[in-house]
DNA sequence: GGATTTAAGGATATTTATATCTTTTATATA
DNA sequence: TATATAAAAGATATAAATATCCTTAAATCC
């Protein structure tokens, strides 16, 4: 469903908004990509975009990372639409350009509740609900 | 969500599943993906493999095409299984080997349910629901 | 100021998905 | 039996996603 990038992203914002929880330090790209367990220089390429799309803030240099800025709510969705982009949200499932009641494609009429279902709940989960779960130990970062 | 080949492979069972509800002619490559706007080479490719999974008949030589077995009912998920493999409905979609309780993601308690009702609306949509649903002119091939 | 550390940026490599082309095999019909 | 037709099978080609490597820029420490 999401791509190798995406998954990734979203495992970086949820463990860094769980490490702040705990102490409000930047965070390097090592512990981050040991965390998660991705390859280090291709989740590097990740956090860049991420920064870039200001989801994350960066710091360079000797005592540099990357940190959240705790004032802003961040949705599982706005993760989704910096890495994938929002077709996987908004489009056709069978590639038609956007997903809309007029011509429409031979699954929309079967999927489209559970799509939309499925597209709030990713609007409405926020990284630091995700940490939360984290810290009482009901979800991981990795196997 | 799904591989391109998927998207092709659900309107290619959709399309025949339509046109033998009209007659039971045999339907070649060409028509096929003339109907659903997919590059032909890349259609027979997917043809091959539905046939290979027995999802589709096919009929070699002057007077050949593909069919479909009347008596079987099949239902998307079949096709996205036969595609796309299982992984894409039961396994993890942050690159967990499978979707289980025990050590979840941190996205499985959030989207578990949401996932599980999309799956069963694929485990239970049947090719020739979506066919009357064309024929009613309340879906389409192609934009 | 020079050395060290860390993220950013750019270039490149590898793998997978998408797509096309050519040859072979099966079937019907003239 | 020869010919035409259509799918199967195999070989390539192209594009995109995934992943690594190397250099540059910013910040700290000595
Ligand atoms: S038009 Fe295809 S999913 Fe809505
Ligand atoms: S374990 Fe990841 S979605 Fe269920």
């Amino acid at each position: 469903m999401f791509s190798k990038s995406c998954e990734y992203a979203i495992k970086v914002m949820a463990f860094i908004a769980f490490r702040q929880a705990k102490s409000k330090e930047l965070i390097g790209l090592d512990p981050i990509s040991e965390a998660i367990d991705s390859p280090k220089a291709f989740t590097a390429k990740i956090l860049q975009q991420l920064t870039k799309a200001e989801l994350l803030k960066s710091v360079r240099g000797r005592t540099g990372g990357f940190y959240l800025d705790q004032n802003r709510e961040i949705v599982i969705a706005d993760i989704v639409r910096a890495i994938d982009g929002s077709k996987i949200l908004d489009g056709c499932l069978l590639g038609f350009g956007e997903c809309q009641d007029e011509n429409p494609c031979v699954l929309h009429h079967q999927i489209k509740k559970e799509r939309s279902s499925l597209k709030n709940r990713l609007n409405s989960t926020d990284i630091y609900t995700i940490a939360k779960r984290v810290s009482r130990k009901k979800a991981y970062f990795k196997e």
